[in-house]
RNA sequence: GUGGUUGUAGCUCAGUGGUAGAGCACUGGAUUGUGGCUCCAGUGGUCGCGGGUUCAAUUCCCGUCAGCCACCCCA
């Protein structure tokens, strides 16, 4: 092997591609339920846009990014969503077309970091932003869709974790604070945090340092420093979430690594360990400031999230390997070969998955790859078919054959497909597949 | 980027300083045109790659690449 995917890249092959269609499908039927739309936006942007929307100091942009000089240009694979569909927004002036859009998208994104267990260098999120409403019931309800959304897709252990950063004013307060409250405990910190005293003192608090876990319990709690409006978004989301019967946990510890955000961040955590230490399967928050930021005329302010869907695959039930054809056609001469391929493709035309085998195999060969692939069906086209004028049409669940002449055979493929498979035929992930799930 | 660990058949893995094996999968046969079970046979490997030690390296040593795991951070 001279040539191999890049390194934390993969190749999804048919069978694990059908379990990516299946939550792709479960993901748009229920997002455009709550009346998003779709946007596609380039892979590649402006460097630019995410070392400003990001932040310069972030781990993503810092040292994350495949970026690149084209030219004159400067620009980088997109490493998350939000930046280029907020840049997408502004340029195509949403803001005056309608007062408020809700955009979903979906897709790969990345990351030149160090793989390991859920995190890959290329992998795909999808992804929802509401833009135009400042108010806590779209944060309820988007964290109430983030939930029926992984329920859907048969996720069961898992928690909400919400917390409020408050605005960009409340940030630098809070920051201030830490210092204070950090600085004299310097020396009992890991190395790590105290670069981060300096860097980012919010991120202290996440650390799974023991060192820091203990000089962070006594540390300032960002509730106390929220302005009056911050806490009032913060008490009514809270509201509207026990209305929703959303079961969450307020966590004042919850921080995230994109400077974008302002007051509401969530995260949803699995908690079956199936994931290591990347247990976030989904993230999000509110970006109040962004739009201007990014040169619209008036301030538009934001919500979204984006889901891991590699993480989801991993701990999904999701199974359903791909369907096998409902007909398989065994044209045992060759010169039967030219009257299966226009039955086939009859047969096709009328709706039946079809499926030929034309390399003159012997007939067990081929029954048994027509089992092996699962189909319902084979068409049977032999030297005493061929002068008769007919096919022989094997139902391999039920052990039954019948013979019929080629102007029947669709109704009798239509007949015989009318009658379910046999219960034991049915495989055990398709029966495990929640109900919810289409 | 740092640390640990593993690379032998398509997959899961044995194994030995004297150039390799099993199970599953695949192909064929037992059944002159009938699958899933069973039995038999066969195809398939530069033992990740490069260098070193040695009469001889898949085995020992070094490097490198890749996979996996953890840290950092994140989906």
């Amino acid at each position: 092997m001279v040539v191999r995917a890049v390194r934390g890249m993969k190749d999804i092959l048919p069978d694990e591609a059908a379990r990516w269609q299946r939550l792709e499908h479960t993901f748009r039927s229920i997002v455009e339920r709550a009346g998003y739309g779709e946007v596609r936006t380039p892979h590649l942007e402006s460097t630019e846009l995410f070392v400003r929307e990001i932040g310069a100091d972030t781990d993503v942009v810092a040292k994350e990014m495949y970026s690149f000089s084209r030219h004159d240009d400067e620009l980088t694979v997109r490493p998350e969503g939000t930046a280029g569909a907020a840049r997408a927004y502004v340029q195509n002036n949403l803001a005056q077309l309608e007062p408020v859009t809700r955009w979903y998208y979906l897709g790969p994104m990345f990351r030149a970091e160090r793989p390991a267990k859920g995190r890959f260098r290329q992998f795909h999120q999808a992804g929802c932003e509401i833009y135009g409403d400042a108010g806590p019931a779209c944060d309820a309800e988007l964290i109430a869709m983030c939930t029926e959304l992984v329920m859907a897709l048969g996720v069961r252990d898992f928690v909400v974790h919400v917390n409020s950063i408050g605005s960009a004013g409340t940030r630098a307060r809070y920051r201030d604070a830490l210092r204070d409250y950090f600085s004299p405990l310097a020396g009992s910190l890991s190395d790590d945090s105290q670069r981060r005293l300096v860097t980012n003192p919010l991120r202290i608090l996440d650390s799974k340092d023991p060192r820091d876990q203990e000089a962070s319990r006594g540390a300032p709690s960002v509730s106390a420093l929220l302005d009056e409006d911050d806490a009032a978004h913060l008490a009514k989301l809270r509201g509207y979430l026990e209305d929703l019967g959303v079961p969450y946990v307020f966590d004042p510890r919850l921080v995230r690594g994109l400077d974008y955000y302002t007051r509401t961040l969530f995260e949803l955590k699995i908690t079956s360990g199936e994931l290591g230490a990347q247990d976030a399967l989904l993230g999000g928050g509110r970006y109040d400031e962004m739009i201007q930021h990014l040169g619209n005329k008036k301030p538009v302010p934001a919500i979204g999230f984006a889901m891991g869907l590699e993480r989801i695959l991993a701990v999904t039930p999701l199974g359903a390997p791909r369907a096998g054809p409902d007909c398989f056609f065994a044209p045992l001469v060759e010169s039967a070969v030219g009257r299966s391929l226009v039955l086939a493709k009859s047969l096709r035309e009328h709706g039946v998955s079809c499926e030929l085998d034309g390399r003159g195999q012997s007939v067990k060969a081929m029954l048994r790859r027509a089992n092996a692939m699962k189909a319902r069906l084979v068409a049977i086209v032999g030297q005493e078919e061929l002068e008769r004028g007919e096919v022989t049409v094997k139902d391999l669940d039920r052990h039954e054959q019948v013979r019929v002449p080629f102007a029947d055979l669709f109704d009798a493929v239509r007949a015989r497909l009318a009658v379910p498979r046999s219960s034991s035929e049915l495989s055990r992930d398709e029966l495990r597949v929640p109900a919810s799930v289409p």
